[in-house]
DNA sequence: GTGCGAACGTGACCAAGTCACATACACGGC
DNA sequence: GCCGTGTATGTGACTTGGTCACGTTCGCAC
């Protein structure tokens, strides 16, 4: 995709004076990211907004002995401001985030995203907004996590997936189901080797098939 | 507190039009709470943004089965807009508040803010922004919950309300106390058990005797 | 003192994360 | 076809922490 075209598709970009516009244009990039490639995070230096233009990509938090804790994920056309945690100084902790399939963002720079937020308060409104809503996905993951038995939450995030690609077939690996739904490798193969066992789903190397998706939503 | 000093220590006051002063001040109400009582949640209808004049309050998710998360706690002059779940659409979550000691608040009416901040970019702003800064709350609550063992949280509760009372013996039932860390009084009583074991509190009926707080900030 | 309710103690059990290792399978090189 | 290698999966032992079901102890009112 062309520059121009993606900076038109910033939410804010109409609110932006002529000499914004070129300001934030000259202080913006796009970037390709190949699969499992880390955006941001991992000590990474503050990188700015982000606008994801084609791919996904997952966000999480990582403890200090390497634990991971997925937050939500971001699609084409999702904008996300918790890589630029430097410019919010309501924000006090660190996220990370990795490209789950070859991507393109536009990276509006942290500096430079700052001096029109501090100028223009369409654009600061659009900064807190945007943190807000991914609150809001942050505390979905959060009771998922926290109130939900494995089996639920494993029943969930596989007809999340059969949803969201329309296929019986689900391509993963137990591992990274387990990373998407914050747990652990072995917790998924020995709940998923129970659905087998039950006759909801079954199971290929590298692939699970979802044999009785009803039955599933009634776990 | 009378209203009219409280109204001028909403954060967003000095942006308000002389009309829009007084269209908040009519909708907004002081209101006092037990020791206890719950301000916001339980199936109650949506409050509006609030404002704590006096007291201290928690913030906690609820679950279907009753397993309370406490997200944060908030003191005088603090705001708080998640008790207005229902104005900002990008929250989908909701959250119950109570009441931790007798308190004061200056609470402003959903429908009345909800008008004001659609028409005033500063308030609007100002909701967003006291949002994401819950957020960074949330998120340290979160960490402390999925990464640290129980004996580190514990101890920092423990060193955080010795910090904040300024007294080495800590009025807390083990109940209360595994409310505050989201755990429970089981895990408390032998966790503290041990503590005392190992001679860094001492143990009383309703209270907690730090021996040894710099001993405890080593765990 | 007696009784009562709140606070605390304790053991059994379960869910899930962790560790260590054993298999099983896919695929390229030969 | 056969073999080796790396990835994926299976499994048992152990630990932590949440839950349940009690039992005990303390402070206080009567």
């Amino acid at each position: 995709m062309e520059k121009e075209r993606a900076l038109a598709l910033l939410p804010y970009w109409e609110r932006l004076s002529g000499e914004q516009k070129q300001y934030i244009a000259a202080h913006a990039r796009m970037r390709r990211c190949a699969k499992g490639e880390a955006v941001h995070g991992y000590g990474e230096a503050c990188l700015g907004t982000v606008l994801i233009l084609q791919g996904t990509f997952r966000v999480f938090l990582l403890s200090e002995e390497g634990r991971e804790i997925t937050l939500f994920r971001l699609g084409e056309g999702e904008p996300c401001v918790l890589s630029a945690s430097c410019v919010i100084r309501q924000i006090t902790f660190d996220t990370h985030m990795v490209a789950e399939s070859e991507g393109e963002l536009l990276v509006v720079g942290s500096a430079a995203f700052d001096r029109v937020a501090e100028e223009n308060i369409y654009v600061k409104c659009f900064l807190y907004e945007t943190a807000t809503r991914r609150f809001s996905d942050v505390m979905w993951a959060m009771q998922q996590i926290l109130f939900l038995k494995m089996d639920r939450r494993l029943a969930l995030f596989l007809l999340g997936e059969y949803e969201r690609t329309g296929s019986a077939e689900i391509r993963m690996t137990h591992e990274q189901i387990a990373v998407h739904i914050s747990s652990a490798r072995e917790v998924v193969a020995r709940m998923l080797k129970r659905f087998e066992a039950d006759g909801l789903v079954r199971l290929r190397r590298g692939s699970i098939i979802l044999v009785r998706p009803e039955a599933l939503r009634a776990v």
